[in-house]
DNA sequence: ATTTAGCACTCTAATGAAGAGAGTGCTAAG
DNA sequence: CTTAGCACTCTCTTCATTAGAGTGCTAAAT
């Protein structure tokens, strides 16, 4: 893209600015009483103009006012250092309510995706913490009845998993515990990769039965994103005059209905983003037709190294980034506070566990 | 509501049954046109002069065609008897993907809010099978590290319950695991009352604590419908022309997002009816305004006794409610089979474990 | 060399009139 | 009872007109 003078720059962002509020396309003479700019409308025009020819603005129709383009959102959202962050006692509202529920990682996400749509007035989109490597910390075997058995999986990081399956042989709670301590002790702490190498120690069949289970467990919580999604504030994306033709809607949610595809949005993006900054796909920039009429707001959160979620907004093209983006900003660094606190109390209770 | 002649009822079946294909109103003519009726356009203006007079039709507006009003749907839908039934080999094809991943339950219910609605062309809801009277099959304590103690709970009929809390002091593994095989022996199969009753025969302070987190945890499983909730479809619904303008729209989904508007729904109406039997709230009839334009067909699960869930479809009053109807019956049958036959299976090994 | 005023021109959205189409209700005849 | 016929009523579409907002260009002003 070409150079911009600082005055197309300023003509630039607030155009886009006040399509954002208004929805409309801006002409010259309404920027300039809007704006009480100093400049007659006829100046505005001849950069509005030159804007257009760059690529910056487009206009619907001949004659219609000026609307940005994808470039003009792009460089709009580059622009924006921290404006309309969310009020403090807000904020200090609001991690109350996360530290009231401590624990109930369910809740937070249900508490975090209600927040967000709040904040960002669209659509919210959570993927629980998820362990990057999984470590194992204890594991618990339970005949439900019979050949039946749950096998409760706890991971470093506090997440818990279990699954139920079935053995060849009944097998007594007695011995299902004795394996399950085995297991427990002798690979605390290791991931998947450590375990397979290890797997040598064990003796018995059942306890190498047992622990390809494990394995086979946390193998799967490796893969990326595949943490359970929350999604609120649909409703709010229906309320922009941009979807009130209920086709474009259509398409835009479809794309949340379908886990998949969300999924693969989130293991391709946020991989490569560090936690904290946040990352905006405008309109097109993202993989997706359905989602051509829309921009994604995203950031990864968690405890380096450790557990790793996702956090997003998805809107209209014509979304109110600034909030937006300090939401996104805000909520990603709660849960990642969270996420970290909760590893830090498991850190402090073992530490008493060895004084008592 | 007065009575009907044969050739009333027709006629209202008719209306009603091309208003829902074509979503416009029906005129005199057009009927005759369309069904080739024998009679004239005049003999079904008087008839339907009739129908509007006892309140089962309407007219949007003086000299337009006519509209089944609420009585009017019902009256379809008290008439449909199996119509539209799910061919026999589709249903072949949803039966076996199910039993395909058996023990899966999350699976099933991700399924079955896909397959209920696609064949219903609206959005589905449906909640995770829920225990009725929660029976005490095994619990497990497992400490986690230090004073945090991870409780799961299995009840009779597999559900599966998880709870991290923390005690007053640490307690050894070893400990945990003799209170909990305890309490399991002691209390198998008993209800929350039973457990109550029975709770002097504990002797020591451990074993009351952990015995109280055990009746507080089942005590929430009896809350009905607090299982987890599934949704799919909530596009189709957008689909409909009635909710063309986006305002009825967010109306009908900001109730999805409520899920505890929908828990309410699920115990107010889904308590009182029985396993098998359809129930449909036609417009007005469920008691949020916002949803007066949708019509719910609702249906329980599950095994007799023991496990519920509920299986709906919410839509446009304008529904296909034949399709609509025998959808949910099948899925609700069908996932009736699939949670007896998971109790069944839990029967089986147990006798063989007998035999052997 | 910019900036601005002025003006002709363009396009949309709103308004209103006119006519077609579908449907009704009523009356009188079959 | 049923039906043919007819006058009447609404809506929906089409078309033309108009008001409003905005543009682009040229020429004057700074």
């Amino acid at each position: 893209m070409e150079e911009l003078s600082a005055r197309q720059k300023v003509i630039l962002t607030l155009v886009t600015h006040e399509h954002i509020k208004t929805a409309a396309p801006i002409g010259s003479r309404s920027l300039v009483e809007r704006f009480n700019l100093k400049m007659s409308s006829a100046t505005i025009r001849n950069e509005m103009a030159a804007l257009t020819e760059k690529g910056y603005l487009r206009q619907p129709h001949t004659s219609a006012g000026r609307v940005p383009t994808e470039s003009g959102y792009r460089f709009f959202v580059g622009r924006l250092v921290n404006e309309t962050e969310i009020p403090e006692p807000t904020k200090r509202k609001i991690t109350h309510q996360f530290f009231q529920m401590r624990n109930e990682v369910e809740q937070w996400m249900r508490l975090a995706a209600s927040v967000l749509a709040d904040q960002s007035k669209a659509a919210s989109m959570i993927t629980a913490p998820h362990l990057t490597k999984a470590q194992l910390k204890h594991v618990e075997f339970i005949s439900t009845s019979g050949k039946q058995v749950l096998m409760v999986l706890v991971l470093v990081g506090g997440e818990i998993r279990q699954r139920l399956q079935s053995l060849t042989e009944p097998v007594s709670q007695q011995v299902l515990s004795n394996v399950a301590n085995h297991l427990s002790n002798l690979f605390y702490g290791f991931t998947v990769e450590k375990i397979a190498t290890n797997r040598s120690r064990l003796s018995s069949e059942l306890e190498r039965t047992l622990l390809s289970w494990v394995s086979e467990e946390m193998g799967q919580v490796e893969t990326f994103g595949s943490g359970e999604l929350f999604l609120d504030g649909i409703t709010n994306v229906l309320a922009e005059p941009e979807f009130n033709d209920s086709g474009e809607a259509r398409k835009a949610l479809r794309v949340l209905e379908e886990r998949t595809l969300l999924n693969e949005l989130f293991s391709n993006t946020v991989l490569n983003i560090d936690e904290g900054s946040v990352q905006v796909l405008i309109g097109g920039e993202n993989e997706w037709d359905d989602l051509s009429q829309c921009s994604i707001v995203l950031s990864k959160y968690g405890a380096p190294g450790v557990a790793y979620g996702t956090v997003g907004v998805l809107g209209p093209i014509r979304m109110a980034y600034g909030q937006t983006i300090s939401a996104v900003r805000f909520m990603s660094g709660l849960l990642s506070d969270m996420v970290s606190q909760s590893l830090f109390e498991d850190q402090i209770v073992s530490s008493q566990e060895v004084e008592s």
